[in-house]
DNA sequence: GGGGTGACGCGTC
DNA sequence: CGACGCGCCACCC
C-alpha cells in the first residue's frame, strides 16, 4: 500500500521513456510534490540497482547531470543517453528536446497511479 | 523526540 | 551574466 517515497521515486524514474531526460522536480512530482525533489536526489543516490533504475535519465533542471558520483561515472550517464538517442549540447542534455513533455508526465503520472 | 543530511530549484545580489 | 544563499520535505542516526 502505502509505500515509501523511495519506492514512488524508484518507480517514476523507471517510468521515464526511453531517448528521454527528467528532471528531480518531475521526478519528485511524480512521487508526490515537487517540493521532494531535494529528497529525489537523496534517494537516488541510494540507487540500490542502476540496473533497474536508470537513475542516468535523471538530470538537473539545467539538464546536467548530478556532477557527483554516479552508477560507475559521469560520463557513463552521458554515454548512457546518447545509446538511447539524447542528444548531448555543450556537455548538458538537450532539454528544449528531450525532457518529457506534459504528455509523457502524465502518461507516467496515469502509470504510477494505476501501478 | 530532535538534529542532520541530501544526485535540487529558484530568487536575489 | 555569474555567483551565493535560502528553502523544501522525508528518511536515518
Amino acid at each position: 500500500m502505502n509505500e515509501n517515497l523511495a519506492e514512488k521515486i524508484y518507480r517514476a524514474v523507471r517510468l521515464i521513456p526511453s531517448g528521454k531526460v527528467a528532471t528531480y522536480s518531475q521526478i519528485a512530482a511524480l512521487a508526490g510534490n515537487c517540493n521532494l525533489r531535494r529528497y529525489v536526489g537523496n534517494v537516488l543516490h541510494q540507487n540500490p540497482d542502476n540496473t533497474i533504475t536508470p537513475c542516468h535519465r535523471v538530470v538537473n533542471a539545467k539538464g546536467y547531470c548530478s556532477g557527483s558520483f554516479a552508477f560507475g561515472g559521469p560520463l557513463v550517464q552521458q554515454e548512457k543517453l546518447e545509446a538511447e538517442g539524447v542528444a548531448f549540447t555543450n556537455g548538458h542534455v538537450d532539454m528544449e528536446r528531450f525532457c518529457i513533455n506534459g504528455d509523457d508526465f502524465e502518461a507516467m503520472s496515469l502509470e504510477m497511479k494505476d501501478n
